[in-house]
DNA sequence: CGGACTTTGTAAACTCCATAGCAATATTGG
DNA sequence: CCAATATTGCTATGGAGTTTACAAAGTCCG
């Protein structure tokens, strides 16, 4: 309240924001020619011209010379934002697999590196896991740590301001983890620790369905269901970084839900659990009746919850995501249908188009917005290099509120 | 995607931008010398002079000239904004009453008015009331209609985006009412038409009692049961205007919870089923057990949508606010302890501070926001004058979007 | 009562940025 | 080879903010 925060206006600072507004221009895709650049961003073409000139000296865009283009008048010189100035990893910390991806500033995936760990493992074990993911992706794509601009990874559970799911784990072990401390000793970047839902949701707005909307509720449908929260294009994670958590309400039957398809009558003793759930499925899809009966039941289950939610947000889209969403034909309608009962207005029902990758993606996205938005407060008077954790904890409020 | 609306930065925008800071920081309260807006802008002692003496020019601001102050050195002038500049109007078209309150562009209610109304009026007997309020509190505080830069009223039931209640309406016959429409005849300003209780809620972070919160439920408690969302400093309304409409869930009591306190064995006959829930209230307070039994019942019913929301949202504070606030002596207590039980993390649960008048005091803020957004648009270059309306309809949900 | 001190108000010089308009340049098509 | 066309490069112009300097208007203290 005493110290508004007021940027104050110098003639340097808009300068900078020329120059970060070129930039925002530059990276929605094709190298661009200065009077296509002046024409968008709404600046004349000699300001364009020094700021792009700047960038390159700067290091952050490079020059394409003009190649054979067929168009009258002298061709164009071309400016590409420099999207391998750095780059950054999300890596998805799972119950079955850990996936990392490696990409650059534009958010194109360079490197990918899976591994499976038993459902099981014990914390450390999948720490260990965790460390030997991320070494073999730095290495393989010929990167090292100092290379890496921001991390982001994602977990199940809640988690709060400071990066760890003290509410409750899912994963065996992990109430004492701090993943975030973890981390900071193999990186020196930003590091940044999220809800697998939330992340997946995110993902699913950068690149998936949803894509379109502005406000979402996405659910991360699987052996345990969870959901994320975009509102107003933005991740909303919650004061406690609790949001979406609906599932904890006795009457939200989301725990028992996917008993019904675990449990199904007629799943054969040789499929373990883990695959039960697959089998319903797809006996349902061949037309079994148990397994039919066992998919209602379990839609109706999470279709109280999911109400819950579309009556509390009215998003424009649910995106039914997860595990579970390989077997959204046999999903959304009957999903559709229930909402059609328990809401006032009911949203668009789509599927993820992301399935297993999206949370990895989601941590992609976040880490990139890390990106942005110290590139939007330090500005690009200095040249593309691996920022420095600050002191103070990374507040993810803050990354989240990023469009896009 | 294609015109990435970017705002070209030329000179006289600098210009415009700086003048607006220094309006933004005028509007803080108490007026202040050049020294002070310097320090708190980070703009140079002349780059102010100039642009306060602009504002003064411009019919923005006030010079008040120095008076017998006790301090060192030359006594500076102050500058203040002009709030007297322009007037907005707030309404609220409740069950029982109309309120009407007019104030300036700091938000200071200069005039108020209210009138009784029926509770089973019909539309038109609302409308006529409504228009005895608006004429009656522009002619005492001696305004016409052109003075007025933006109205805002709130109604009963979600409202979407051209300003309707299509979805379901509360009041008598007011299903195909166009509020909007009839406002737009007796004024030319913006005309914003707004749900209650997003409308309360909006008023209490303003001046309410979750001023410092940014993640706020907001319960309207009365003989409907409704609510508001804040998130993140921003009022939201959801895709289709029905953001917090938990209360449609059948496994939400909320439609029914008020029957436990009309109800309760005891109450006389005398006594109307308006009152029967206070008579309640105070017969509980009193130590009647059956009253007691009756309240406990009625918070019991009410927590689990509260708890949905809390689960949904992960909020700071729940306020409990509306007509039944008055009695939140009884409610808090016990809406804790159901909250304790039902979710993961329980918020803060406060009472409303503001009672009857949150709902027009919100409606206040809005048409507040509705003209700042105006400002940060248009600039100050054009002298304070009221606005006409836009031919397009006004978007309700980005005039929500305003902090504050 | 007068001088020292402090703070405000204002003017001038300087720097920086963006614009506008013109000349030079490079490519295509005839 | 020349004309048409579009881009690039350059210079002059004007606007905005900062710095510096100095006069003006008070208070404090001897």
């Amino acid at each position: 309240m005493t110290d508004q925060v007021i940027a104050g206006t110098d003639l340097t600072r808009l300068r900078e924001l020329n120059s970060l507004t070129i930039v925002s221009a530059l990276r929605d895709q094709p190298p661009a020619t200065v009077t296509e650049l002046a024409k968008l961003t709404g600046l004349s073409r000699p300001a364009v011209d020094v700021i792009a000139q700047g960038l390159v000296t700067g290091g952050w865009a490079t020059v394409v010379e003009p190649d054979g283009s067929s168009v009258v008048g002298r061709p164009a010189r071309r400016y590409r934002f420099r999207a391998s100035a750095g780059h950054v990893i999300g890596v998805d910390v799972g119950a079955h697999k850990i996936l990392a991806l490696l990409a650059d500033l534009d958010g194109t995936v360079v490197h990918t590196a899976r591994r499976s760990v038993a459902a099981d493992a014990n914390a450390s074990e999948r720490l260990a896991a965790l460390d030997d993911v991320l070494a073999v992706c730095l290495s393989e794509s010929g990167k090292t740590a100092q290379d890496i601009w921001a991390v982001t990874a994602g977990v199940t559970g809640p988690v709060d301001a400071t990066g760890k799911t003290t509410l409750f784990a899912v994963l065996p072990g992990w109430q004492t983890v701090d993943l975030a401390a973890h981390l900071s000793n193999r990186f020196t970047c930003p590091i940044i620790v999220e809800n697998d839902c939330k992340l997946a949701a995110l993902a699913e707005r950068w690149q998936g369905s949803a894509r379109d909307a502005n406000d979402i509720v996405f659910l991360l449908a699987g052996m345990r269901m969870g959901a994320g929260l975009i509102i107003d294009g933005v991740l909303r994670r919650g004061f406690g970084g609790a949001a979406g958590e609906i599932g904890a309400l006795k009457a939200v039957r989301w725990l028992s839900a996917p008993a019904h398809l675990q449990g199904c009558p007629g799943v054969p003793t040789t499929v373990g659990p883990d695959d039960a759930a697959a089998w319903t499925f797809n006996a349902a899809r061949d037309g079994n009746r148990d397994a039919r009966a066992a998919v209602n039941r379990y839609v109706k289950d999470i279709a109280v919850g999911t109400a819950a939610l579309v009556l509390a947000l009215d998003p424009q889209v649910v995106v039914f995501g997860g595990g579970f969403s390989r077997s959204a034909d046999l999903v959304l309608d009957p999903l559709r249908r229930e909402l059609q009962k328990l809401c006032l207005r009911v949203p668009d029902v789509r599927a993820s188009t992301l399935g297993a990758d999206s949370v990895a993606l989601g941590a992609l996205r976040l880490a990139l917005n890390e990106v942005d938005r110290r590139l939007f407060t330090v500005g690009l008077s200095a040249p593309p290099a691996a920022p420095r954790r600050e002191e103070s904890p990374a507040q993810s409020n803050e990354v989240a509120g990023t469009k896009v």
